[in-house]
DNA sequence: CTGAAAGCGCTAACAT
DNA sequence: ATGTTAGCGCTTTCAG
């Protein structure tokens, strides 16, 4: 490959003028720049962008913790991420942590190492004293920790008009499917709002939890099934996230339950699954790509020393589809 | 942060000695290995991956160009990709081209410039011709190029296997529904197999191409919709990605016919929605894991120097579920 | 066993 | 308007 130097030699100039050239900084003649700019053509110059990051000690890179791009709603998010990211010049590096813990924790190590200018996490299994000393630009999906800014959509509001829907559409006894709630997430509040409005309404509810990998599909299938024999009356269901709302459409369908006449069901992030296959699924709409444009502005603005917002939290709204 | 100058100081030695230390390379006394490595941890000392890099010309990252993550395909490949690439100490830079030739294009510029070590290409609307100077460490998924390595599953025996049994279950008026062909992937060896299949038996076809984005739902939506409006006798559809399959799924149930009563269906690739939602998708299963892994070493190998194979084909097996 | 010094490609003072 | 020079943090000859 041909560095700056090549071009500088080939327009008879020195790598300042050529730097100049290529950066547009300073002033340079018109008759420079061409002799310049045709030197780069010639020999198919690209800066070499590493040299680059050395030298600024910064990268353009912005690092990108998630459980897994499998799971299509942090597919979802990770391609809105990166399109922002990528119209700013901005590279993303890719990481997942599987919900384990030391992972995640070499994952950051990792990205610190490589001069990345801002990590997003999307994924928290960490002890939150792990980050006191991480003074570093980053934001956070749905977890409070310190002070750094967070990301979440309106989770209780979320919460509420979920189990609204389903008392209101006349179910007896809900039952609720979260995340670990030790985990302590800012989703917790999903699940806080349940308990408020099947209290305030005085219908009878049943609670399951995840573990904390959360991704243990047959666990979680055989969590749920145990759910439905021990309370065969359960007639509505409100599940903390879309995907594992399909965990809980597909056990009623195995167990002769009829979606929506026997069992109602509403889930949570409305990620574009949720349309794509019948029963379209009820569901609270997250602005996913909202949220991923805002988490990048919000790594940026702490790149240039702008004080960003701590708190950006999102409107939802109830999409509801045919499994209400 | 500290530097390897910090360390040193601390240490009492020369940096060449501390980056011996850190790098295991060559002799050193016990007594100074101890000192440096408490300084080490005393300061925290991570080395500057960037500084590394830029000496070794080298970067430990390899570039992944996906259409898309948010494609469960994709997002299963990618995670799969990045957990072998992480167990080797390797970083993946994600890109999603979206199938835009000219994203992608700069992609690959992008990501020469960042001096990644390989390039892993599972998106190709760009002319060969692109190509023709890329002298890197390169491997696409299902297209050939060049004298570049690929890896692909074996499409014709897939779409053999595909077909024969839509035939063996009694369908007598098949649909195909393939990518666009004009993109000359290897994976139109599955549209070959069904035309040889079906004309071996004798059955009627029809055969539908999605435009070259390949991601337009809606157009595929209608496009399927105007085929069972065109041929309401179909009784089988062989769709080459269990994506799109969905969206035969879907229509079907939209136009009350009953799946597999009135029409069988069978997908390929084996992603793992297949068996997420009822009915189950009857499919061709890819590995997904072992060619991803594939995939990595393959870049692996180049960049060690070591002729890697060129031709890697994956076999497929039918996995019959419920859509058949 | 350890140190001195050069250099990777680029940018940015500081001349001129 | 252009050139000279130093230096980013690290690795690696080459000496000793």
């Amino acid at each position: 490959m041909a560095t700056i130097k090549d071009v500088a030699t080939k327009a008879g100039v020195t790598v300042t003028t050529v730097s100049r050239v290529f950066n547009n900084r300073g002033y340079i003649s018109d008759a420079t720049r061409k002799k310049v700019l045709q030197a780069m053509e010639e020999l198919n110059y690209r800066p070499n962008e590493l040299a680059r990051s050395f030298y600024k000690n910064r990268s353009n890179i912005i690092g990108l913790i998630v459980p897994t791009v499998s799971n299509p709603f942090f597919g979802q998010l990770a391609t809105c991420i990166e399109n922002f990211a990528y119209d700013n010049k901005y590279k993303i590096l890719i990481c997942n942590s599987n919900l384990d813990q030391a992972k995640e924790k070499e994952y950051v190590e990792m990205l610190k190492s490589n001069k990345v200018d801002g990590i997003i996490m999307g994924s928290h299994t960490l002890d939150v004293e792990e980050f006191k000393n991480l003074d570093y630009p980053i934001v956070t999906f749905d977890r409070k920790i310190y002070d750094f800014p967070f990301i979440r959509s309106d989770n209780y509001k979320g919460g509420e008009l979920a189990t609204e829907l389903l008392i209101q559409k006349g179910c007896k006894k809900l039952a609720h499917i979260c995340n670990n709630l030790e985990l302590n997430m800012l989703g917790n509040k999903r699940t806080e709002a349940f308990v408020d409005v099947a209290g305030k309404y005085g219908v009878q509810t049943v609670m399951i939890e995840t573990d904390t990998i959360g991704f243990n599909r047959q666990g979680n299938d055989l969590a749920i099934q145990n759910m439905f024999e021990k309370h065969p009356d359960i007639d509505g269901v409100f599940v903390s996230s879309d995907f594992i709302a399909y965990s809980v459409m597909n056990i009623c369908t195995m167990s002769g339950r009829k979606i929506p006449d026997d069992v109602k069901l509403v889930g949570y992030d409305d990620i574009f699954l949720g349309s794509l296959v019948k029963p379209y699924l009820t569901t609270i709409h997250q602005p996913i790509e909202t949220m991923a444009q805002c988490a990048v502005q919000t790594i940026f603005n702490q790149i240039e020393g702008i004080r960003p917002n701590v708190d950006n939290t999102f409107p939802v709204h109830l999409v509801e589809r045919e499994t209400t």
